[in-house]
DNA sequence: ACCTGAACACCGTTCAAGT
DNA sequence: ACCTGAACACCGTTCAAGT
């Protein structure tokens, strides 16, 4: 009985094996996560997991199910007008972002993962309605979708993993940024100018600006693409 | 002296643990990769491997380093004129995805291992060459090549994890891409319509066009910026 | 300086056996 | 239908001991 977790309904269900894994991953990192642990958590004992599921790669595939459990789409707001569906998909950008950085602990393994649309279906119908909405054909509106989920989790990986690496080492944000800013600055200038030149730049903690710049660029791009 | 490497020179060092640490994750997969068995590709005992490194985790850092070897930046080429900042900008880009494609077995555990630029300097140094080359400032060539290789990386990492994990399963490209289709068209159309309509336009193995399509837009909005 | 053997605590998974 | 105990083959890592 100790253990047990409180969320969610009691039972020892597939959905409830996909959460404690889940937890487990965001308290403890990669190494916390075993059968045994995440039976614990369940209160039962490892090889009754194997009633429930397949084996430990199903069940990370249902831990990064559960992920996205959270996120739900911006309900339909105000109606769209010409010129918004741009700041609607910069909108559902940033959501995905934050709702991925908080699970930054778990992003790192569960990355890959999730194939855009197929695993978790959320993200990618919401990033295909505004596109839709904002008068692009089936196509281009694929391919934009596609696109952007793909760059929001490749920003959020190299976002998060340093993240909890540093917490993990003990380190703050700071220090993490300051020892990259070493690691580059020290680098042989001859072969490496450009690095050595823009450390700070490169190194700067303000993610949330680069972000933004990433995201104007490709919705910029799309911008074009749409007036052609 | 069975499974002693041919590549490289002889003894045990670091260079030989990270390649045969590679070359175990291309061939059998993260369950490939153990101390035991590094140790056994080098002929030694798994042991003796913590005088070398720490311990799993440097190896996989090593590793990530070893993945960037036969990375070498395009020679200078012709030299740049105003119109060629954009080619050479998509040829980087490409043979990037292209590197990371020929790793592909690896890329799931090593994604996220070789944050832009402090590990594996090479790529980096070449966006921000030719960024800097082609008139952009110190902070936008940092931003626009982080958002570059973030994006790269994010969609290798989807393209690759299927791909592996596909062949892992004894399935074609073409069935993995069938069957990625029927998943998408056999959710329900009242909660997911825009992925039931364009399940044929998200799963088709069309990757390079989908790589292009990306690539295009990010360096159109490039083109904004730089017009500004 | 470099390697080994043996050991420790821990894995994922299976399977007969229980209820 | 669901859970357990015990077992199997395998981990990563440490450490005294060898050369």
């Amino acid at each position: 009985m100790a253990g047990r977790k409180a969320t969610g309904s009691p039972g020892v269900t597939r959905e409830n094996l996909a959460d404690a894994a889940l937890l487990l991953l965001e308290r403890e990192g990669p190494k916390g996560l075993s059968m045994r642990k995440v039976a614990a958590e369940v209160g039962v004992q490892a090889a009754s997991l194997y009633w429930h599921i397949r084996n430990k790669e199903e069940l990370l595939d249902l831990a990064s199910d559960a992920l996205w459990e959270g996120y739900t789409p911006l309900p339909p707001g105000r109606t769209a007008t010409a010129d918004t569906w741009r700041d609607c998909l910069a909108t559902a950008s940033r959501r995905l972002r934050t709702h991925l950085l908080t699970h930054a602990g778990a992003v790192r393994v569960l990355a890959g993962r999730f194939a855009p649309g197929t695993r978790s279906p959320g993200p990618m119908e919401e990033m295909l309605a505004l596109l839709r909405r904002a008068g692009f054909g089936p196509a281009d509106t694929a391919d934009a979708a596609y696109t952007l989920l793909t760059w929001v989790q490749g920003f959020v990986l190299h976002e998060a993993v340093p993240m909890s690496a540093a917490e993990e080492h003990g380190a703050s944000p700071q220090e993490a940024a300051a020892e990259a800013r070493e690691r580059l600055a020290g680098l042989p200038a001859d072969r490496y100018p450009h690095l050595v030149e823009l450390a700070g730049e490169l190194s700067g903690p303000g993610m949330d600006s680069r972000f933004e710049f990433g995201l104007a660029r490709l919705l910029d791009g799309l911008e074009v693409l749409r007036g052609r």
